[in-house]
DNA sequence: GTTGAGCGTT
């Protein structure tokens, strides 16, 4: 999409500075290179792009599949998130690890929140909830639902 | 630097 845009734009440059050249009374060939080089940028930028926009197709390996997000509560304060997300790790794949701090002080507040598909979920509760960690004893449920999302801004509350 | 039931940010 964008590549033909860039091509044609490089046409056009070619064009327009063979035009400019010949007109600013220079010899031919300086025109004929001037366009001959704009449409090879042009051309080379294409191709560069789409190689890169073929490159960069990894990741979402799981795709679209249902998360859960788990409530983790009891943590020790010592806890970091590469310590929870290793642990759950164990027992299922952790797709996001979220210790809660305040945000006033930045201290950890002893909860927080790892997010993973719905079987691990359901295996890591199994078997993390009152699981000894550090000397404390975890509570991993279903995290409840976040606050009450304002959707987007509100620019004006009209029912239709 | 502390504390110990709880449910939260781009």
């Amino acid at each position: 999409m964008k590549s033909n845009t860039s091509v044609l734009l490089s046409i056009v440059i070619a064009i327009v500075g063979f035009a400019v050249i010949k007109l600013s009374q220079l010899t031919i060939d300086g025109a004929f290179l001037f366009a001959i080089g704009a449409l090879a940028s042009g051309i080379a930028l294409q191709f560069r792009g789409t190689k890169k926009s073929v490159s960069p197709k990894k990741e979402v390996s799981e795709g679209d599949f249902s998360t859960t997000t788990l409530y983790v509560g009891n943590l020790p304060y010592r806890a970091n998130e590469m310590a929870i997300r290793s642990l759950f790790s164990e027992h299922g794949q952790v797709l996001s690890v979220r210790l809660m701090k305040d945000k006033h002080t930045g201290k950890r507040r002893g909860f927080g929140f790892v997010e993973m598909p719905e079987k691990d979920a359901n295996n890591a509760i199994n078997a993390l909830n009152e699981f000894e960690f550090q000397e404390r004893s975890l509570k991993v449920r279903e995290a409840n639902e976040r606050a009450p999302q304002a959707e987007s801004a509100p620019t004006s509350d009209k029912p239709l």
